[in-house]
DNA sequence: GTGCAATTGCACGGTGCTGTGCAAGTTCAT
DNA sequence: ATGAACTTGCACAGCACCGTGCAATTGCAC
């Protein structure tokens, strides 16, 4: 052991990262994919994975675990410094965008029953997070909703699942989906719809 | 056979009746739940569910029947004679809304993979229709959105399940959820907040 | 009560998945 | 080339489920 106890990538690290990958790939997929369609896909045999992942759960848990870090990341660094609310649920919605398409197995596991109490904990601080900023917008009036903002976020987490899904049916071209999807994020909130296209536009465009 | 071959409710029909409802509430919590559970859950023994159902595919396809049945029917009937777009949607969402509070099975079942093809298929006239008003609705200039009309129609859709979850988790109450959904609805397709909720409380409020 | 339909209880065979064990390769650094 | 880490290829036990068969039982109608 010279010098590679960190920062090592052998070849089981190596198998180990893309077996990662394609389990998202497949998991997104096929939330029901079994180890075998996993590790084939990974181009790697079953006793492989269970050589890196213990089990099954294991290996999701990862998964999320990684998805749930890159989110939190992902908004922290976007709302960074930004006091006004709509321009700071735009910025987080764009930043959010850029992970969570890459990410997306996390919705269609969240929709399922069994791991979903584990899941929803761990979102739990970027929900609360998004709830308090949706509550100052809607308190300053800078939103208008029925809602109120718990639900509000509700519906900004399935409304980006549903962009998601149209970018992947072709029907939203994906450098133009986040930009779209924040705009409609801004007025499903109860903005003009002039005042969100003009913001996303300062906001994304001025990068 | 006195009087009884139709309109019969022998305990037989009753037991398919209560199998089928059960079996909707049961999958809705875990859309994996097995045919014993399905059977435990409706008071009868797992054989039985054989009786009337010859599969596990059979059983939630007759639940998809139902739902997607009723589902067009309230849609056709909301919009039968109304011509304004955003007039339109509006009577459609709220009549969704009541149907399909009770099957949000259904879009629990969407989400997943297998049986999604199926589906899809037997949805499709329903959201044609949706996909035809809301382009309607954007060449007239009542909606407004960077997103085309058939990435719109999902975007309704998601955000239907969302305002449902709210419900689910006692963030909305129920007798105001339709409207909400409504008022959520047409605003996320870029019509002003005030216009948006002045057309739902004139069209829901004189029924 | 007699008869018919539906329900029950149990017992199969089949299938597909998980997680483990172990011996035989393979790859790579030294 | 030697050793260590990693991978492979099998084989196995366990489990949960599906769909079916059949004999016994229950409930309802007449």
């Amino acid at each position: 052991m010279t010098a590679m106890t960190t920062g090592n990538s052998s070849r089981a690290d190596t198998n180990r990262r893309r077996i990662l990958d394609v389990a998202l790939a497949e998991l997104l997929r096929d939330p029901d994919a079994s180890m075998d369609q996993i590790a084939r896909a990974a181009g790697v045999v079953r006793r492989t994975v269970y050589g890196h992942f213990p089990s099954r759960e294991a290996l999701i848990s990862t998964l999320v675990d990684e998805a749930v870090e890159a989110l939190v990341d992902a908004d922290a660094q976007a709302r960074h410094g930004v006091t006004d609310p709509a321009e700071s649920v735009a910025r987080s919605v764009l930043a959010l965008w850029e992970v969570a398409d890459r990410y997306r197995l996390l919705i269609a596991l969240a929709q399922r029953t069994v791991t979903v109490q584990g899941i929803r904990e761990r979102l739990a601080p970027l929900r609360a997070n998004k709830v308090e900023l949706l509550r100052r917008g809607l308190e300053a009036g800078v939103f208008s909703s029925p809602l109120p903002a718990p639900a509000l976020a509700y519906v900004h987490e399935q409304l980006l699942f549903a962009v998601m899904e149209a970018v992947n049916d072709g029907l939203v071209a994906v450098d133009e989906a986040g930009r779209s999807a924040t705009v409609t994020v801004l007025t499903a909130a109860g903005m003009p719809a002039s005042s969100a296209t003009e913001l996303v536009a300062e906001v994304s465009g001025g990068s």
